[in-house]
DNA sequence: TGCCTGTATGGTAACGATACCATATATTTA
DNA sequence: TAAATATATGGTATCGTTACCATACAGGCA
């Protein structure tokens, strides 16, 4: 329909130079009232946009921030960085370009081209579970900020969900309703030669144990169990848990997946949720969550506030100029229906 | 480091003139082979890199695509269509450049303008749930496809789950495995007014009754229920539909959620999965379907697929000028371990 | 030999917006 | 009143790339 309407055709409209037209599409001084009503009428008039490249090639920065992710698809909440980073890049007047770092290194480096070639002004990559990545580019090419994953030598600024703070939490909605036997059926991860253990499966393990600390409630190893996230292992670690000499009254499950299967278990033992046994969960799976009955209580990892935090952070690093750090944002409670108090109500 | 190095810069280094820089660059003719080598030297030594932002100003396309999304969240893995989306336009070295529409018609708009402000060649815009939408802005303005929605006079392309497909599947699946009472927790929706009904519901329920015709079983409208999706709906009419004096030996959930909620219930009623009766879902929510026991067989929503056939749609349809149509992808079986036949092994 | 065609090469205008500069007028200050 | 300053205005070069044009020279053909 209308070929593109340029600031010329504005100026030629208005009768004015493209000068002052520039000069009331940025809201400068040095424009009279009249001119300025009639260059703002044409706009009306004529539809007129402005060309972002054109502005870009005269010196604006480009408004766009590369938002690279890994494809290793588990949690499936874990694109909630990226709504996280849209929104916090919107606030900023830019927009997020977004790619697959693929397969292989390869094509990581080609999707990094692409972003350098539209010269984005910041590049955040994200990973889809908490783990230690490496770069498949040269840091000094461009800003980049790290969201649910880090580099082993922190070399650059990266953002975290706190899993010891995750771990206290549960653990302490456990304590504070009055339990004081909590098993805990942590993650395990099956491949071999990771350098670093993952954050999660020792971060949480932590958190549990300060937490016990905290209520001066002493570590029992027999409570805590790994299970490789396989219904059947799952399943096996509940059974064993409640055949105990002396059983928890509560279950902190590694993950709402872990916890589904603990349901189960406890159901075939006949045992009530939250009245003889109390469950937590980890991950927020809202479908997991709400679909259980009762509804399961855990914890929220923070992926939409990553996302915002790595956007946050790469606008703000501009100026002035930090040192990169590791942030870990808390996992907050999500209270539901599977966790009660054992103080039972004045007779 | 490196202030931006320009096509000028190579030319000098390599002692020709621009145009026999962008010559090379575009692997054009008229290039001797020893200037040819001299350039590509060049570039390499400086490590240059072309500006799309002149290119695009110069006249080129802008090699990107909107992508917009309603927010409305219900199914986490609905974002797979952007992953699918993100595919495609890799494959036609395109970029994506995401916005979310946002609550309001107002940023809905402002979001769009922002598509067009750097010209984008076409907009995907997906809904997070199977439904009728209507577009925050006129069509004229850019391309679009609509991915997982439609708008109710099918004025664009779209691209949509074939819900009676769906619906057909998994019911075939139940009568293949010899069930011939097969009870449907279909889902319903609790909003009034809705203009046309959600093709969810009514896709898949056509496609069950079409099922049981084509194996010759009447249709019982008792073994058809609607759940508004809460856990107390869903357990209700699980229970319900095994309390009929000819109960069914096998219910088909309208998503896995549901399903979830059977299970337990089919649970307290001490009958087995798969051996007493066979259940499937809707949706593959893979933490559910896997997390449970038996793992859940259900149904696949095309998501990745929608994405995928949205943007190829887009980069045909610039050449050949093809009418508007609406394309539905269909919903696979994703075989686990809740249905078995129920024809026993050889005596 | 002279003309034509194909190859090789680089200068320059243009894409759309803005910063800088030059100019003109209005307003304030010494 | 003169000088200084603030306001108003538009022409033009520029960003990096490519299309168009002009030029130059090689070989082929009549």
């Amino acid at each position: 329909m209308n070929a593109k309407v340029t600031i010329k055709e504005i100026a030629k409209h208005a009768q004015v130079g493209t000068t002052t037209v520039s000069r009331v599409l940025n809201s400068r001084p040095y424009v009279s009232a009249e001119k300025r009503r009639r260059v703002m009428e044409a706009v009306k008039a004529l539809d007129y946009h402005p060309s972002q490249t054109a502005r870009h090639l005269r010196g604006s920065p480009s408004g766009l921030l590369g938002f690279l992710t890994d494809d290793v698809a588990t949690t499936p909440y874990a694109v909630d960085i990226i709504r996280g980073a849209q929104q916090a890049a919107w606030e900023h007047s830019m927009v997020l370009l977004v790619a697959d770092s693929g397969r292989n290194r390869q094509s990581a480096k080609a999707a990094v081209d692409v972003f350098l070639e539209r010269e984005v002004e910041g590049i955040v990559y994200a990973a889809m579970y908490h783990r230690p990545v490496e770069l498949p580019y040269d840091l000094e090419r461009a800003p980049t900020v790290l969201a649910n994953c880090f580099l082993e030598d922190r070399r650059s600024p990266s953002v975290v969900p706190d899993e010891f703070d995750g771990g206290y939490t549960a653990t302490e909605a456990l304590l504070k309703a009055g339990h004081r036997r909590i098993g805990f059926i942590n993650l395990w991860e099956e491949r071999v030669g990771i350098p670093s253990p993952m954050p999660a499966i020792n971060g949480r393990l932590r958190g549990y144990r300060q937490a016990l600390q905290d209520y001066d409630i002493p570590f029992d190893a027999a409570l805590v169990r790994f299970t490789n996230q396989s219904p059947a292992d799952n399943y096996h670690h509940t059974r064993s848990l409640m055949s105990l000499s002396e059983p928890p009254t509560a279950i902190f499950c590694g993950n709402d997946k872990v916890a589904m299967t603990c349901y189960s278990a406890l159901a075939e033992l006949n045992l009530h949720i939250p009245q003889d046994v109390a469950v937590i969960g980890f991950d927020n799976i809202v479908d997991i969550a709400e679909g259980l009955l009762p509804a399961l209580t855990t914890i929220q990892l923070p992926h939409y506030e990553m996302g915002k935090w790595a956007v946050q952070y790469l606008m703000d690093s501009q100026n002035s100029d930090l040192k990169p750090l590791q942030r870990r944002l808390p996992c907050p409670l999500v209270p539901r229906d599977s966790v009660q108090s054992v103080f039972t109500p004045p007779q």
